[in-house]
RNA sequence: GCCGAAGUGGCGGAACCGGCAGACGCGCUGGAUUCAAAAUCCAGUGUCAGCAAUGACGUGUGGGUUCGAGUCCCACCUUCGGCACCA
């Protein structure tokens, strides 16, 4: 009796090692095969190898790219499926410190083990593409492009036509082609030198970091969430410390525009670009003289005349000389609303501004503001805070003082760091002023109500009040005095991102380092001036270390390395000490892609004809959480690469597919009250208390907790067994006492809540097509769904009712085919039942639709199983069409069918539409649209014919009787329907 | 607060262009097989009324368009995800 269950560790095995031996899925790049329809490059976000193991999330994306790569095989593609590891990052060099173990040590050994749980799913990836991004050969080239980054400036006005054939504006251009003003060129090479670096993709910058202790790091800003680190939930502290960025920015209006045409969720291209959050407003400069402070604060009318009738001249500078204060504004038509100005606490005119009444009310402002770290600052943004400093400057549309503040509402890194306040207009301006008592002046009125400007009218109007701007719509308004402004070189159009440049270094040891050196002085102290590392001496390896402990300060592990790893002497004889940051994890990530396509070249990072003809990635699927940053990044180097001729595609990724995250098994939770956590119980009946009655909070700790509306009592939550509760209306409810509404619903899989599913055990227990294709019938792979083993079970059935559908159960031994199936022609009710579904599995996979191809298959079998004689020619394009989504039992029943070689590359089966005809058609016959009865009548009749058959069916002409049909409404092949009085 | 996605049986979900709501699976009920159980097979299963034929109601709520709405339009509610002083 081989029953499948009995045999499907046998078989996947079987067929597991039977892909490996004859390199099933190995994909030759290089040559060409005129045979095939096409490339498709299908890739999976690849994983960090944790020492966890694989979770049940990963095989929901890599199953259903699985699918694609199968089904594109068998339908003549050449297909590129690769998977390798992101394996540098915190949690192996975390290990490292708690047990001494070499991070590379955990990292093969974790790899080891996501190699081995996913081999035993059936991916058919190439492994012979197979690397990690610590693989000193990867990260070579890692090395590599930031070198090209380091060699590259960004020329925002440069025109000019890509290999795509498409005419863009902004382009990255090697350094060497900087233009150099006469004025750096005039103070010598080492100026020069100076002026690059400032102008590189890849530069140093001293500011504020998120400074770590816990973690020893200092962390990017998309690191932290709610002040703490993302990793750990530990504080973060503000920190300033030389860091190297990389500047995106240059790249946000690409980045932004040329989501258009790409084939991803709507929603990822919006969140990507509200992240960029390109917007489009003016600067302006507001004159506050050149001695404010010691002019007691104010500015004469007699120099602000001056400096604008120069500013007339001379036109609006590239950058502000320290007698004026530049603001950004989105609205340049509320400049007549100006009450006040506030600069940023960090913001270098504050300490020029502050007059010597206000000087220690403003210190002391700044170094709160200074010491906060974000979360801080976000709390007490409650209420809004700020000091004036006593200075004033000058409104260049009326020539009005208008007092400077200072308040950390207004962030250093946005804009230029300080704003013009009009409170009768904007949300956090009238805040303020409510606060501090300031003047409110209103400029815009609503349309509908033009008389009188409205405080507190946020939106777009008609401008009251505005000298002789007065009666023009928002628009119009800004885009002339934004004219008028540059004009008179008060001020002129600008742009501006929420999108900051990118944290490119770590302090950490296990990352890529930097291929970098600072020269040094005399004194053995950097000079500011870098130098590269020769391409050909790449890789820069990292140094071994005796231990991992973190050096406590923000300075970087390697600056413990070894002294001959740390110093250099130059051929020149100049001193040279190595950049000690680290990158950070997402720079391995950034083009992986790139490399699966050629990465055994030790020539080049991707050979250009492989690229030209394999790239971009055709489909790319991973989860949700990378909708930002990882994509991003990677669009940003893979542009830089496309500027510099390295790429031919402007972007990596044609198509995108975001898998929904599985949760946990469905949990009923009810609530208790005056019980403490695991002190249960007495046998005394409980005090449950409703949901209704509780409503969400946070105790100090930050857990959730539910506590009573009125009394604020916590309640204490406790699991149910399903049998303990019932539907009721809209919610659930104890069976026992039904005005006890409890929780019902799936909660994120967590090791603290248990409910983490191993697939590992589910493989031992079901098999991996069952795991597989369960995964793929829970729902539309976008879908958030929750996990079910009942549902695990549900499938495992199906592939056991396939198996006996194929295989003599009866035979005590042998895996035999079944007798019913026979080489006989099919009956015209088995071909349409065989062609319905192959047309209907074949456009679900087309259109990623798994969940129902899988219940087509299902209504096959139940067809089949009923049936005595299964004819071997529905029977073989059946287990084709099974074999992506069950590869291992496909090939096995493949194989028993009587063929000798594997089914992968097997001609997908094609349906023919005069096989799905039918004789007969049933027709719902409506009135006044309600379906009142069916009529069978035979296919293709025409309107009269259905229409006299309908009025003959009994039902009909019952309803019909005493009554008269005013119109009649006929869709042929699907339903009649008689409007009736 | 802003942006995005989604609300359909006891549960996961299906329904292509506005045309039979609930495919397929789980669960549940009854039956067959069995000494018994597992496994398997058969039948039923949106709610209410009815012995039944059948009827009424039914896709988050309220309105609208239409011969006909889960699907289109307007307003709102709830859940999930993202952003959150970005001037």
């Amino acid at each position: 009796m081989p029953r499948y269950d009995d045999e499907v560790k046998r078989i996947e095995a079987k067929w597991q090692a039977y892909w490996d031996q004859h390199q099933t899925f190995h994909v030759d790049l290089a040559q060409t095969d005129s045979a095939s329809t096409g490339k498709l490059y299908v890739l999976d976000m690849f994983p960090y190898p944790s020492g966890a193991g694989l979770h049940v999330g990963h095989p929901e994306g890599y199953t259903a790219t699985d699918i694609v790569c199968r089904f594109g095989r068998m339908r003549g593609k050449r297909v590129l499926h690769p998977m390798g590891w992101d394996a540098f990052g915190l949690p192996a060099e975390d290990y490292a410190i708690k047990t001494g173990t070499h991070p590379a040590v955990t990292t093969a050994k974790n790899i080891e083990t996501f190699k081995r749980q996913l081999k035993s799913l059936g991916f058919s990836y190439d492994w012979s593409r197979e690397f990690a991004t610590t693989d000193p050969e990867y990260y070579r080239w890692t090395q590599w492009i930031f070198l090209q980054l380091f060699d590259t400036w960004y020329d925002p006005g440069h025109v000019w036509t890509g290999p795509d054939g498409k005419s863009r504006t902004g382009k990255g251009r090697p350094i060497a082609e900087l233009p150099i003003p006469a004025d750096v060129t005039s103070q010598g090479t080492e100026a020069v030198r100076r002026y690059q670096d400032h102008h590189r993709l890849a530069y140093q910058h001293e500011a504020p970091v998120n400074w770590c202790p816990a973690l020893g790091t200092v962390l990017a800003n998309e690191e932290i969430v709610d002040g703490k680190s993302e990793r750990g939930g530990h504080p973060v502290e503000r920190v300033p410390l030389r860091q190297w960025l990389l500047r995106i920015t240059a790249y946000g209006d690409r980045l932004a525009a040329e989501l258009d045409d790409l084939n991803w969720p709507e929603s990822i291209k919006s969140m990507q670009k509200n992240w960029i959050g390109r917007s489009e407003g003016a600067e302006v400069d507001f004159f506050v003289g050149t001695s404010a402070a010691s002019a007691g604060g104010t500015t004469s009318p007699a120099a602000f005349e001056a400096w604008k009738s120069a500013r007339a001249k001379t036109g609006f500078p590239q950058d502000p000389a320290s007698d004026v204060i530049r603001v950004y504004t989105t609205r340049p038509d509320t400049l007549f609303g100006v009450t006040y100005m506030v600069l940023a606490p960090e913001h270098p005119a504050v300490e020029r501004l502050t007059t010597l009444e206000q000087r220690a009310a403003v210190d002391s402002y700044r170094q709160q503001a200074a010491t906060k770290s974000d979360l801080d600052r976000t709390d007490l943004a409650k209420g809004k805070s700020g000091v004036f400093t006593g200075g004033y400057a000058i409104n260049p549309v009326n020539g009005e003082q208008v007092p400077i503040w200072i308040a950390d509402y207004v962030l250093i890194s946005y804009g230029t760091g300080a704003i013009m306040a009009v409170p009768a207009h904007d949300e956090r301006d009238l805040e303020f002023a409510t606060v501090f008592q300031i003047e409110v002046r209103p400029v815009v009125a609503p349309k509908d109500q033009p008389q009188h400007g409205t405080p507190g009218f946020f939106e777009h109007g008609v401008a009251v009040n505005s000298g002789p701007y007065t009666g023009l719509p928002t628009l119009e308004f800004k885009a002339k005095i934004t004219g008028d402004l540059q004009a008179s070189g008060l001020g002129r159009k600008a742009v501006n991102y929420r999108l900051r440049d990118w944290l490119f270094s770590r302090q950490r040891y296990w990352g890529e380092p930097f291929p970098l050196w600072h020269e040094l002085d005399a004194a053995g102290q950097p000079t500011g001036l870098l130098r590269t590392d020769p391409e050909a001496s790449l890789p820069v390896r990292l140094p071994e270390m005796a231990n991992f402990k973190p050096t406590g300060t923000p300075d970087p592990m390697l600056s413990k390395a070894p002294d001959d790893w740390l110093y250099a002497t130059a051929p020149d004889g100049t001193r040279l000490k190595r950049e000690t940051n680290t990158m950070p994890q997402w720079a391995g990530s950034c083009w992986y892609y790139l490399r699966f396509a050629d990465p055994k070249n030790s020539q080049q990072f991707l050979d250009p004809a492989i690229e030209k003809s394999w790239l971009p990635v055709d489909l790319y699927v991973g989860g949700a959480e990378h909708a930002v940053l990882h994509l991003l990044y990677s669009r940003f180097w893979h542009k830089v690469l496309f500027d510099r001729g390295h790429v031919s595609t402007v972007e990596p990724f044609q198509r995108l597919i975001n898998q929904g995250m599985i949760l946990g098994e469905v949990e009923f939770t009810g609530y208790v009250l005056g019980e403490a956590q695991g002190a249960k119980t007495d046998g005394s009946p409980r005090r449950w208390i409703s949901v209704r009655d509780l409503t969400a909070s946070v105790d100090e700790e930050g857990t959730a907790t539910r506590i009573v509306e009125q009394t604020g009592e916590v309640a204490l939550p406790v699991t149910l067994d399903v049998d303990a509760v019932e539907k009721k209306g809209d919610s659930f409810v104890l069976k026992e006492q039904p005005q006890i509404v409890v929780d019902s619903r799936a909660y994120k899989m967590s090791k603290s809540r248990g409910n983490v599913i191993n697939p590992d055990v589910v493989v031992d227990q079901f098999g991996a097509d069952s795991l597989r294709l369960y995964e793929m019938f829970m729902g539309p792979l976008e879908a958030v769904k929750p996990w079910s083993m009942k549902g695990v079970e549900g499938v495992a059935r199906f592939l056991g009712r396939v198996w006996r559908m194929i295989i003599d159960e009866q035979h005590e031994t042998e895996v035999k085919l079944n007798p019913a199936v026979q080489d006989v022609p099919a009956t015209a009710e088995q071909l349409r039942v065989a062609h319905r579904t192959i047309k209907a599995v074949t456009r679900d996979v087309e259109s990623t639709g798994f969940n129902t191809a899988i219940s087509r298959m299902m209504e096959f079998v139940n067809e089949f199983l009923a049936q005595d004689v299964r004819p071997r020619a529905v029977i073989e394009p059946f287990v084709l069409l099974l074999s992506p989504f069950a590869p291992h039992i496909a090939e096995e029943l493949w194989g028993v069918l009587g063929h000798s070689k594997t089914l992968a590359y097997e001609s997908w089966p094609t349906y023919d539409e005069k096989y799905l005809v039918e004789t007969e058609v049933e027709i719902p016959v409506q009135l006044n649209g309600k379906l009142r009865g069916k009529v069978t009548v035979p296919a293709g009749a025409d309107q009269p014919a259905i229409e006299a058959a309908a009025k003959a069916d009994a039902t009909i002409a019952g309803q019909l009787a005493g009554k008269t049909i005013v119109k009649t409404v006929f869709v042929p092949g699907k339903m009649v329907n008689f409007v009736v009085k």
